[in-house]
DNA sequence: AACAAGAACGAACGGTCGTGCGCTATCGGA
DNA sequence: TCCGATAGCGCACGACCGTTCGTTCTTGTT
């Protein structure tokens, strides 16, 4: 049994990952992907059985990117009101510091296939979806603490937050950095 | 001379625009653009020269299409705060309306293409500049009239109701219409 | 040392892409 | 009524796409 397959297995779908932020999770090819990461096309086809199955792991791959660069850390805090505003924060920053070198990955994503129904679609909005969610328990959380004006409803402020970080990063990807807003 | 030629390159430009917002502005195809429009591959493109004016003039086309649906009924109403809600309201209903089939057209290309530099890339951050600047200019006529605090900042102001439209644009296109926000 | 499993490769396929070329209708102006 | 301009078509091209297949190297196990 070898163990190589992994770890270039691992090493493909963070390409694809990047890649994907700047071409498009479609207009990404298996050549160009292949070339960016040193092996041939067909040695690459190999460890996924089709493009669609690529696609999936890929998004799989960027959201454990994703996760680890902002959800983690800013979950650490354990307020409601700390684990809001560490997720904009480290949101903001995995943008500026380019962890996907074409902004956040589920941005990109999320806009290039909700029209276009299947597979891939179904799994950017649920990891999207999941985003969200994860916004609004902080609001929620922070109100039972009383950091958060309970009067305010809970999906309209995090949809804000949302809009403003997602704004956000169009407009850093668009130019250069004039985004100090929060 | 004959004048059918502007009538079809016009019902080109139009199918162009409203497929553009489905399968973007790269991914949408001579072939499948001339099949939609009834109408041979080549016969098609001998109206445009390549395929990067094609996408030009479809950028122009649906400037077009986005003003006389949203800007230039909004700014009817004269006053900076009437302005302000008209571009708000409109642009809402011309999503909900599916003035494009897949949302907001500069929501959707600009997304696409801001990571890849050139003459598209240049022309579609031109007009959402646009965009945001018409915003700016009613907050402004707005903040004068007093019927907005002087207070506010206006790039700020103007940078949250776009937030506001574009997150409320990607919601609806993604599920139902859950957007009843402003 | 021999063997089997797995990783990567090269070449080729059918299909679609954008792009040219040459022909045939069709129409407006003389 | 004829003529020249032009809209549109059919066809073909080279490039690249995703995918398949058989082969060659590498490596862990016996």
């Amino acid at each position: 049994m070898r163990s190589d397959g992994v770890r270039s297995r691992e090493a493909i779908l963070r390409a694809a990952a990047g890649l994907a932020t700047v071409e498009g999770i479609t207009g990404l090819s298996l050549g160009r992907l292949a070339e960016s990461v040193g092996m041939s096309k067909s040695g690459l086809f190999a460890h996924f059985g089709s493009k669609e199955e690529l696609q999936l792991a890929t998004i799989d791959t960027a959201q454990r990117i994703f996760a680890d660069a902002v959800v983690t850390p800013a979950v650490a805090g354990g307020s409601g009101i700390d684990r809001l505003r560490g997720l904009a924060d480290r949101f903001l920053a995995h943008v500026e510091d380019a962890v996907f070198p074409g902004g956040c990955f589920f941005a990109s994503v999320a806009a290039e296939v909700d029209t276009r129904p299947g597979p891939v679609r179904d799994r950017a909005v649920e990891v999207v979806d999941g985003w969200t969610a994860l916004l609004r328990q902080a609001v929620l959380d922070a109100q039972e603490e009383g950091t958060v004006d309970r009067a305010e409803d809970p999906d309209q402020l995090a949809f804000e937050v949302d809009a403003y970080l997602l704004l956000g990063n169009a407009q850093f990807v668009a130019s250069g950095d004039p985004e100090a807003l929060a």
